[in-house]
Order: C-alpha cells, then sequence, then structure tokens
DNA sequence: TCACCTTGCACTTTTGAATGGA
DNA sequence: ATCCATTCAAAAGTGCAAGGTG
C-alpha cells in the first residue's frame, strides 16, 4: 500500500494565517464547517464526576447521547456523519475508593468499529437543518459482535470522535475529504457496571427510560398502588351494590385484571406524558439541576485537569469549560501524506448564497482550523508499526485531492449496517508520565465561544487519507 | 477473596401493526 | 382508495441484584 507524502508532516506546525486567509477567500472551504455538542450541559455534568457508559454483550446505547448539530456546509454536497470511539490513553482503569486509578497497560484493542449516521449520505442541507442524533449508536464488549456495534474494553477510556466527510457513498468514504471533531466532556470510561454512584444516579435521573428508579418515581408508584387499591375497593363496593347481593368469594381478584386495565388507562390519560424526544433532551434536562455537580463535588475523574497539562490533576478545582481553551501537544509524525491545496476540493460557488452564513459573521464563532497534523488512522500497512499514526482524537489534518473511489489494493472495510469494521486502533497519542498528576495529556482543542452555552469541538482540516484506517498492534 | 462480568428481573419508553373515521 | 389519528401489544432500553468466573 502506497503512502502519500505530506511535507507537512516533516516539519512541524505551519502558520494557521495563510489557511485563514485562504478560508476567508474560500466561505464553502470545509475548514468553515462548525460542530456543536447540542446537550453539552449534560455531558459536562456527567463529565465532571467521570463518565461511565455500560457496555454489554448485545450491546448498549450511550446515555447520554451524542447529539450534535454542524453548519457550514454545502447545502447540496453529500456528505457522512461517522463517530468512532478512540483510546484516551494506554492504561486500564479500576475504580477504587471513590475515583479511578490506573490497573496497569490496556488490553489490545479490538476491531476498530464506526458508527454511520443512518441518515447518512445526505446534503449539507439536511445535515444542518437540525440537529444530529446518534441516539443509536451502541457500546458492545463482545469482541466477536456481529451486530456491528462498536466494540470498546471495559474499564479503558474512550473518547468519541465526531467525522463529517464530503462523499456520495461508503466506497468514497475512505478516500474522500473529511473533518474530524471532539468533545472533551464525551470521554468516558467502558463498563459493564455501574462503578460511581454519583454517575449512576445522574443516569438515572435523566434518562427516561431509567425512570423506574428515581425516588420520585418509586412515589408514584405507591401512589398509583395505593390509587390502584382504592380503585378495587370501590369497584367491588359498586358491583356489590348494583347486584344486590353479598360479595363473591373473592371479587377483588375477579375485577383485579379489569380494574388493574382501566387503572392504567386512567393513570395514562390523567397524567399524560410527554413522549421522549431525544432532540429535546436538553428542555428537557435543564442544567442546574439538583444532582448536578457542584464545587464540591470531587473529581474522581482522571480527565479533571487534563484540559491544561500544565495544570496539576491534583488540583480539585472544576473544569471550567466556559473559557478555556485545550493545549494541544504536538504529535509524532509516522505516516507522510502530499499535502495539497484544499481549494481544489469542490465546492459548487453557485449555492453559496443558499448557506446560511451567520456563523461565519461572527467573529467568535468560527472554529479556527489548527494547522496541525492529521491524525487519521490508516489501514494495515502499519501493521505492527511501533510508532503508529497519533490516533489521539486530536485532529488535524492536511488537505489532499479526491482519491479513487476504490484505490487498488485497499480493500474496504465490511459494512455492517450503519456501522463499518476496521482494523484495531491504538492511541499512540501523549502517554501519561505520572498519571494522574499529569495523566490524560488529552490533546483535545475546546474550541469556545465565550458567553454562550455551546461550545465546539475541535477541528481537523480536510484531508484525503484513507479513512478510518487504524494502526494496528 | 476479590474484582469484574453475566444474567434475569421489574420497570419504562418506543415502535409499528391494526383499526376506524374522515 | 387514501390519509390521518388512535390504540395496543411487542420490542427495546434501563438499572439493580444475585450469582458466576478467573
Amino acid at each position: 500500500m502506497q503512502y502519500i507524502t505530506d511535507p507537512r508532516h516533516s516539519s512541524s506546525m505551519t502558520s494557521s494565517s495563510s489557511s485563514s486567509t485562504a478560508r476567508a477567500a474560500e466561505p464553502y472551504h470545509q475548514g468553515n464547517i462548525r460542530m456543536t455538542l447540542e446537550n453539552s450541559d449534560l455531558w459536562r455534568s456527567f463529565h465532571n464526576l467521570g463518565t461511565e457508559m455500560i457496555i454489554t454483550k448485545p450491546g448498549r446505547r450511550m446515555f447520554p447521547h451524542c447529539n450534535i448539530s454542524v453548519s457550514g456546509l454545502s447545502p447540496y454536497t453529500n456528505y457522512f456523519i461517522i463517530v468512532d470511539m478512540v483510546p484516551v490513553d494506554n492504561f486500564r482503569y479500576k475504580w477504587n475508593k471513590e475515583q479511578w486509578e490506573v490497573a496497569g497497560k490496556a488490553e489490545p484493542q479490538p476491531p476498530c468499529r464506526t458508527y454511520v449516521h443512518p441518515d447518512s449520505p445526505a446534503p449539507g442541507s439536511h445535515w444542518m437543518k437540525q440537529s444530529i442524533s446518534l441516539l443509536k449508536l451502541k457500546l458492545t464488549n463482545n469482541t466477536l459482535d456481529p451486530s456491528g456495534h462498536i466494540i470498546l474494553h471495559s474499564m479503558h477510556q474512550y473518547q468519541p470522535r465526531f467525522h463529517v466527510v464530503q462523499a456520495d457513498d461508503l466506497y468514497n468514504v475512505h478516500w474522500a475529504p473529511f473533518q474530524t471533531f471532539s468533545f472533551t466532556e464525551t470521554c468516558f470510561t467502558a463498563v459493564t457496571a455501574y462503578q460511581n454512584t454519583k454517575i449512576t444516579k445522574l443516569k438515572i435521573d435523566h434518562n427516561p427510560f431509567a425512570k423506574g428508579f428515581r425516588e420520585e418515581g418509586t412515589h408514584g408508584k405507591s401512589k398509583v398502588r395505593l390509587t390502584f387499591l382504592v380503585f378495587v375497593f370501590f369497584s367491588i363496593c359498586r358491583f356489590r351494590a348494583h347486584k344486590g347481593q353479598t360479595c363473591p368469594e373473592n371479587p377483588a381478584k375477579k375485577l383485579r385484571t379489569e380494574a388493574e386495565k382501566d387503572l392504567e388507562y386512567q393513570s395514562c390519560t390523567d397524567f399524560p406524558r410527554l413522549p421522549y424526544d431525544p432532540q429535546r433532551e436538553d428542555d428537557e434536562v435543564p442544567m442546574g439541576h439538583k444532582h448536578g455537580p457542584g464545587p464540591q463535588d470531587d473529581h474522581m475523574s482522571p480527565w479533571d485537569s487534563e484540559q491544561d497539562p500544565s495544570h496539576s490533576l491534583h488540583g480539585d478545582a472544576p473544569m471550567d469549560f466556559s473559557s478555556s481553551e485545550q493545549l494541544v501537544p504536538g504529535q509524532a509524525t509516522y505516516h507522510l501524506y502530499r499535502s495539497q491545496d484544499f481549494r481544489r476540493l469542490p465546492s459548487p460557488p453557485s449555492i453559496e448564497s443558499n448557506v446560511d452564513r451567520r456563523h461565519y459573521e461572527s467573529s467568535v464563532d468560527v472554529a479556527t482550523v489548527p494547522d496541525r497534523e492529521v491524525t487519521r488512522p490508516h489501514i494495515s500497512a502499519n501493521v505492527g508499526g511501533p510508532q503508529g499514526r497519533p490516533l489521539n482524537g486530536s485532529v488535524s489534518t492536511t488537505h489532499m485531492p479526491l482519491g479513487p473511489k476504490n484505490k487498488p489494493g485497499h480493500a474496504t472495510p465490511p459494512v455492517y449496517g450503519h456501522h463499518m469494521e476496521l482494523p484495531c486502533g491504538q492511541w499512540n497519542g501523549p502517554i501519561p508520565t505520572q498519571y494522574p498528576t499529569s495523566g490524560y495529556n488529552h490533546p483535545h482543542r475546546l474550541m469556545v465561544e465565550h458567553g454562550h452555552s455551546h461550545h465546539h469541538g475541535n477541528v481537523t482540516e480536510w484531508s484525503q487519507y484513507p479513512l478510518f484506517s487504524y494502526s494496528c498492534w
């Protein structure tokens, strides 16, 4: 397999001014794409405690689930929205004394899979018209999972990444220009059973499916049971009055089924429930929730101060998402690619006027595109390569021309429904040297919109690498 | 013994087929 | 015949707890 050389990789970071200028000249350059995590407040609540995600053999949804909105796409160009999970580091963790501790070296990564949003491919206008819910993404710990769920290891930490890939079909995805975003607060530890009771409580409080475990739910149930008994009692009385005879041996037993049915109906109609709409999660989960993390909520999460590697993790100050921009460590270079001018990428000029340009007009709004190297994983050729390309979820890119639809010698990974099977991946980013003191040296960059509740994922530039090919162990 | 995983349970929400009316 | 709204049962998604496993 051939790799294209990108001279930028042999140098370190290039100036961002040139690309900024170019972007200004070409408003539809993909670098203008912005991605926002819709339910970031909820994510932040979990992140402050150290988010845990249950993984099961048949597959488990995430909660909170990823809900993103995208802007800056070309309305008539087709895109894929793809999600994958990147190991945060090379460690396995354990929950000990109310906090996560390193428990050894990470397990070899299972086959990396991606979740392709079922609407893919769809024109930019489709993706931009409303937020994109990734509710149905499932996580599993079954390395032989036949359903195509994303395979993770329990007690390992992961970072979801969101890829916007400009492609018309799945075969083009591997060679299409893409941009990657990630949000620090979506980091989580995969577990088979919850470890942190605070996380459990937060999940119960916010997840509609867990309503039955809420304290208020219990009270509600007691209320229903009481209502049921009263109802049965009066039914019996009415029955007896109507018949003018003594009760049968056990009328309650006889009436139970009907009464139960009626009661169910009654409780339904008397107390109508709003249907659960994942798109409105934010509305249903107001921040400042009583169980939300406060300053006293200590940080079991090793992520608490990874935002700035210069800060000690021992610091207990809560992370301030509203004003910090994460530092992005330099990345090692392994594979070299040929850099191309991004302006060669197709972008229909005729549709320019149709684009909602509000985002572009805000000086603080636009997520800048750092001139960094791509951390795009790639396929097979670097199997066993000890210095595989950093797959650190930090994002970066180069600009490459559109490649062949099916490059010879490059096998298209099998597709499982909306998932793609990938070679195993490896987090090759910086390794914490003093976990947890300097641990989680996660090279993420948080694009912060001051004065707004939303912040943006860190960004890659567009690239033309074989998409989603990981360096393997 | 311990940490972690699996499984079954009770509960809730979601989904989709069936039905009836306009 | 088509469309729309409603109903209802089944499926799916939750956390919990007990038991299993290495």
